[in-house]
DNA sequence: TATGAATGAGGATTCATTCAT
DNA sequence: CATGAATGAATCCTCATTCAT
């Protein structure tokens, strides 16, 4: 269930590393403070340095392994859908709005704190980022090619896609009527809507 | 001594409300200290308590203006628009996605800022908020009411209309193949394609 | 009686630097404290930094000022004295020594934390502390071109003189058997010594 | 368990004693930490307390040993010197300078940091700095008395002596005109000038 | 011996805010 | 209106030191 994304990671670090992911989700990049941290991880605010470099090593740590997870998830799903394009598509997006829906946090410190990444860490981020955009990308361009698709802006569309359902929770509030299966189900839906497949599972 | 919504602002206020702006955008709430927006904005440190009491009446001011632009860009297209649902939603979402793209700084606030609204000040920014997200649900209802959009889930294609053009920035770099006008149109026709319109102009 | 090097200095910026001199004196620049500095100069910790930009600032200034009296009272002195090089040679090491003996922390910092001094800072420091070694290196060449001195080596004897004098106070204690006036003179009757003058006052 | 001053030494007690020694004499004995010390010693932080008891005791190993060096190194010279105070005292500065230009970290540390022993561990120190003294002393005392010196102020003399060839590395940078083994004689020609000795070597 | 993990205290600096002028 | 001076609290981060292994 961990996705370790190299090396190993002792509780203490994996608590840190926790407790970073939601204080930068509940108040931003400079509005969580070490010490803030530290105390929800259990440990003592010099301890925190004693796994993490500095602040922003610590926002590169979050952000990497959101991409990361949020990459396989998608590769994982895409992997095990059909052969069309819509299939395909389907299962990538429903996947990743699984994964929106279930990691809230992931998502908020992903969409609202990136900006905050020091130069030297925004690559690593962007490129994992980017291959996420690709693989949706290409089951697109795909659709459109194979006629499956029928959207005159394949690329805008496949951009627009994931925007949209990486921002689901800023108006989705889970309790309400709809569950949150039901609520990947429909982005899906919304899709194929998009790229306008000729076929709306 | 009060501060009214819609009153007079001097020059310098004006320019503390625009630095403000500005350096939320850039560095966001917490990041941004007042002495930075004080400097941008020509003025003294001590000075900017003239104009405003606190923090986070800077926040509420830059981000409830946005709100209200936001509102009045959308409302002002739909009264020009034509009768037909289509019509209406299409102005509705090229005339927010221009707003879009001419004001990155405010969206990049609004998308990213508004978690740190103190509580006294949320509900204002909310109603406009919830006013604008009116303003298309009526559309699309309208439209599905009258045969013009196929969509099955109305509410959601609508808050996500929303979500998806409120986040162009994320994705478009001005100064690319496209401009920001057939950018804007491109979402119009998006959003037609979301709700399944019989028509996409 | 003020020496200003540049610039009205305020009294709370003058009691900054006093308790700066002395705090560096006591316990070196890195074991001295902004906190102690404050408090010892009767104000804030925070309030320093209106007045001083930074640690580091706090030293050249320090430093800056203590290398331009230095300077300046030798060359008072030199202005003062008679036309041989050995009239002037005794005046600028016994105003020198004075100096040094009346202003024990301006060289205790100056002999033992110039070596902090930050790149951009350490230039000008050099330049005052040359021009003070020059002068007396002009006096030396002079005697010794005149026969007054007879040194083989100027330039090394001129040199030794001013570390000599400026570290009069690692081993003399005020109380004892001399007075400082006594003690300045005794330099100077050395540094006649050193260039082997023909006459030693 | 044990510190005894001449006991044993393990490479590793050895790497951290020369460890510290260069870290204090470049960035001062509060700038220079524990864990710079043993990341230049080449092992890790905890381990420096397998060897040391505190900072503070490695502050004084460090001017213990140099002080040690210092009395040793003029002691063996003052014993291979000739019969004359004028020869004695040559040697005695000789050997003092050169110890000085081949060992300018510990000089520094020696001069700049004494200050910060601890109450404790000051005594051992200053009473081997003392008998250094005394060894000059003494030369110079028998030199007055035997007429070859002519100073009214032998002890004067005496401790200026020393001061100014302990400080030759202020202004003495090696690679110039001048060898370690030139500026070493000078300082000891320096040294009779100072005296006023009869005959200068 | 040697080390990684842990901590309380303190480092320099900046914060939002106030007040006298 | 406008500002310089002032401050208590908080920022990130490092300190010397200890301890279990």
């Amino acid at each position: 269930m961990a996705i370790p994304s190299a090396g190993q990671t002792s509780v203490t670090e994996e608590a840190i590393l926790a407790a970073a992911l939601q204080a930068f989700s509940e108040r931003g990049f400079h509005g969580a403070s070490i010490r803030l941290i530290a105390g929800r991880a259990g440990t003592s605010l010099a301890n925190v340095y004693n796994y993490v470099q500095s602040k922003d090593e610590l926002l590169v740590s979050v952000l990497r392994r959101a991409s990361q997870q949020q990459l396989a998830a998608v590769q994982a799903a895409v992997a095990a859908a059909g052969d069309t394009a819509t299939s395909r598509l389907s299962s990538a997006i429903e996947a990743y709005a699984r994964y929106v829906l279930e990691h809230r946090d992931e998502l908020v410190v992903s969409n609202t704190e990136f900006r905050y990444l020091s130069d030297g860490y925004r690559a690593e981020v962007v490129e994992t980022r980017d291959a996420l955009q690709t693989v949706v990308d290409d089951i697109v361009e795909a659709g459109v090619r194979s006629g499956e698709f029928a959207t005159p802006y394949p690329m805008d569309a496949s951009r627009s896609l994931l925007t949209m359902a990486s921002n689901i929770t800023v108006w989705f509030r889970p309790g309400g009527a709809l569950s949150a299966t039901e609520v990947a189900r429909r982005h899906a839906y919304f899709a194929l809507a998009l790229v306008e497949a000729r076929q709306l599972r």
